[in-house]
DNA sequence: ACAAAAAAAGACAATTATATCTGTTTATAT
DNA sequence: ATATAAACAGATATAATTGTCTTTTTTTGT
């Protein structure tokens, strides 16, 4: 659903908001490592979301990302928006112009209600609330499986 | 969410549920017309589908595409499957290896419920029910909002 | 001040998705 | 029988996505 880059962006994120804090900076390299992502590819989208503020970032040695408290309170959504663009959420599942009750498309009706939960939940909730989850119940966002400390 | 490729594919289909039969066959250029769909593309996507059986063709003058009985009771899950593959149904959403309750990703209980539906939706409804809920309640598969006869 | 470490920036490469073009085969209508 | 209309098949073209490589800039620790 969500193209690569999205996905790596979301899980760096979240691996951000678990390990790291404005005392504790991680690189990319091991942020990658541990996603088991593309290094390079991995950076170059760090950037990106970097420009829009929703990751942070110090320069030079003992440097690396980090989620600020003001980072913390960003949605999904705004990721996804950042990367991807939210085209695929919005506009109609079968590519017809417009999406809506008025002039459904034949699959309308079984997608529409999923639609309205799934972006409920990515604009509503923050990267925070998920990090709490993360934190409380054990979710995965790495194949490795890592421990959440 | 599907492809292009996949999109036409399931539009072609339903829009030949409608229009065609086995005495009522349509080329691909009227299709690709009523679809605003690229023609030469459609018509590989159309070979495709004819080699799996989900739709039924005849050359030659007055020949084309048309939906034979038993094309009719094929889903549009038998589509996707066809021409993206049903990866991005099955997985998880977030890229990680496997998807089940057992070992979570942090999205994956806001996007569970959601792919059970569409799943259910797409394998257990027929091309022919999808057709009949067209005429019956006017449904749009075209940019053009072409009448449903 | 200096060396090293890390992000930032930009050019480049590979792969996949999308789309087109050309020619061949097959069935139909005359 | 023959011409024609259509599907079929294969090669090619373009664009987007994914990924790598190299260089520059900034910051920190010594
Ligand atoms: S109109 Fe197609 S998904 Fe809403
Ligand atoms: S584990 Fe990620 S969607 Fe199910």
């Amino acid at each position: 659903m969500l193209s690569n880059a999205c996905k790596y962006a979301i899980r760096s994120i979240l691996y951000l908001a678990i390990h790291s804090d404005d005392s504790k900076k991680i690189g990319v390299k091991k942020i990658a490592e541990e996603l088991e992502s593309p290094q390079p590819f991995l950076a170059k989208l760090l950037q990106q979301l970097s420009k829009k503020n929703l990751v942070s970032s110090v320069k030079g040695p003992s440097g690396g990302f980090y989620l600020s408290k003001s980072n913390l309170e960003n949605s999904v959504w705004n990721t996804i928006e950042c990367i991807d663009g939210t085209d695929k959420f919005t506009k109609c599942f079968m590519g017809l112009s417009s999406c809506g009750d008025e002039n459904p498309c034949p699959v309308h009706f079984t997608v529409a209600p999923f639609k309205q939960k799934i972006l409920h939940d990515f604009k509503d909730r923050t990267i925070r609330d998920f990090a709490e989850e993360i934190k409380l119940k054990g979710r995965r966002i790495s194949l490795k499986d890592f421990e959440v400390t």
